[in-house]
DNA sequence: TTGTACGCGTTATCAC
DNA sequence: GTGATAACGCGTACAA
């Protein structure tokens, strides 16, 4: 709680010299030098980061925001992970924010972030079209977008390649001989999942299945709705034999339906999720699932604000990476 | 980005009669206040968190500072939910923090508290006498415990009867027929973890079971020495029937190293574990568990640290919250 | 090499 | 009712 002037105080001299021996790179004299540092250790001062925000009106914060729609969601908290990782490597501190998919709450964060004058904020879009968004990006502020990405506006991304996930996954499914694979999908105003279903449709294309439009069901990336719409599915006249389920909560919902109901998986239903869990292994069975690299999508979008943050001026960076199919016994 | 300032000038006002208008309460004549009003909206204006905390030292930062081991951790992935539930639904902003349970990122972190002016802090802290909490608790920061407490230090804390819990665990297994009860534990200067040890003794010896020793191994909280433990104990010439393992993720753990020995759960090997999953139910087999009300820990925590900070001088509380066993089929 | 003084955006205390 | 003005703690141009 010790200012710059009770250090200058004590070591008789004056905030300037203080603030130049905490700056290092000017010219003090040894012996003032000295003084200062026994000021300093003596009264253990630490700087506000406060007051410099206040003065330095941007760039210097060391501070970031990250807006997610639940930490309780695995997928996000492994990408906070990532972020918080890169942000701790560069002394950068984390203002946490779930958003719930909710606009209001994503709207009173991102006033939170300019009201904190944050250096920047990571987060993945409400939709193609987030306004809010889209607001404070076209302000100036840094934004780095993850996993979904906006529409007119461009910024920053860290993307997974969803398209060819899905596609792995469903063609992994029909190689396993199934033909008739439903699709659980969420939100259908999010670039991701859009992403999956064409990927979806394509992979049936690729074989020459004739898709069967009953068999997609649409959802909001939540537990519960997942065990809703697979049971849907099972309650069809001619029910699918496989499922891609397009993220990790819904996938979880679809599995508690399937037990439910006595099934085995996967000779009466295959399953494969999208999003990896630490305990996928330990799920009955084994989950077939789309990996995403998530801890790497936080590592890169942090390190792109940094960049960012370096150097406003710069082209938008989109990062693109690969996710992976790891097939263990659900399918 | 516009300043009291700013506004003033538009309205062709003091920046006194903004402020005035901005925090109610005060008189302005409503011709004025029509005007400010008017000059706040065409501006866009949004006061600054920043300079408001400079300020006024203390109180109305509307800032929090939640350090944690590890978001990953579904446990403390709750705890963080609810203690950003309370503090949106109080216009509470969270900084949260990963401290990997190293006390250089803890105390990297607490520093950055202070530099922030944060209001509070809610944390587990990383053992009895985590010598950088005491040290920013004395000072005067507004600090409440939640998880696990401090020794010589009295601060508001939450806690949840694990005594209780990990009685009735091990009583469970008992009533099942089991005597030779393995014990996986985490690290030993973790006050939950001592609590929950020596509820495991009492319902030993409440049976009048006499304890072997060498049941009982030592791990770090985390997955991988769950499996390792857990490996040890089936070498050993006389394995345990049953496993009680005092945290999620070392129970995770314990259960891949099972399938791996393709035993099964729950006739070879009967597993309790502390903490409950969202996913428990998913599992192979469903997870009988000791539940922790982590939402409610987070809740009340952030409800305290409120308090707290209208009321700096009032005593410390102590809230203990009650567990529940969960009986699923691994037991 | 060192010190003085200003401004960052608020809130709060005075005068008028 | 309203308007100057003094803090809050820091960084920095400028003066000494």
């Amino acid at each position: 709680m010790a200012s710059l002037q009770e250090v200058a105080a004590r070591a008789k001299v004056s905030i300037a010299t203080v603030s130049r021996v905490l700056n290092k790179s000017e010219k003090v004299v040894p012996a003032t030098r000295a003084a200062v540092e026994k000021a300093l250790r003596d009264l253990d001062y630490r700087p506000s980061r406060v007051a410099r925000r206040l003065r330095m009106n941007s760039g210097r914060a060391n501070l970031v925001g990250l807006i997610i729609p639940d930490i309780q969601n695995p997928f996000f908290a492994e990408i906070a992970r990532g972020v918080e990782d890169a942000a701790y490597a560069n002394q950068y501190a984390l203002l946490l924010c779930n958003s719930d998919e909710n606009l209001d709450k994503e709207r009173f964060y991102l006033d939170v972030m300019r009201a904190e004058s944050v250096d920047g904020v990571v987060l993945p879009p409400f939709d193609d079209r987030d306004d809010a968004v889209m607001d404070i990006a076209q302000s100036g502020m840094p934004i780095v977008c993850v996993d979904r990405s906006l529409v007119r506006v461009k910024t920053d991304v860290v993307e997974v390649d969803n398209h060819q996930g899905a596609f792995d996954a469903v063609s992994h499914l029909i190689a396993r001989g199934h033909e008739h694979i439903g699709l659980i999908e969420g939100r259908t105003t999010v670039s991701t999942n859009r992403e999956r279903r064409r990927g979806y449709a394509d992979a049936l294309a690729a074989a020459g299945i004739s898709p069967r439009k009953e068999l997609i069901r649409a959802g909001d990336f939540k537990q519960e709705s997942g065990r809703v719409l697979t049971n849907e599915l099972l309650d069809l006249r001619k029910p699918p034999t496989a499922l891609f389920v397009v993220n990790n909560l819904m996938t979880v919902g679809a599995l508690a339906a399937l037990h439910q109901r006595k099934l085995r998986i996967p000779q009466d239903m295959a399953v494969v999720g999208f999003d990896d869990l630490p305990w996928a292994e330990a799920l009955d069975p084994p989950l077939t699932v789309v990996r995403q690299p998530a801890h790497e999508v936080g590592r890169q979008a942090m390190e792109l604000l940094l960049k960012r943050i370096m150097e406003p001026g710069r082209p938008p960076l989109t990062v693109r990476l690969q996710p992976e199919l790891v097939i263990r016994r659900s399918t």
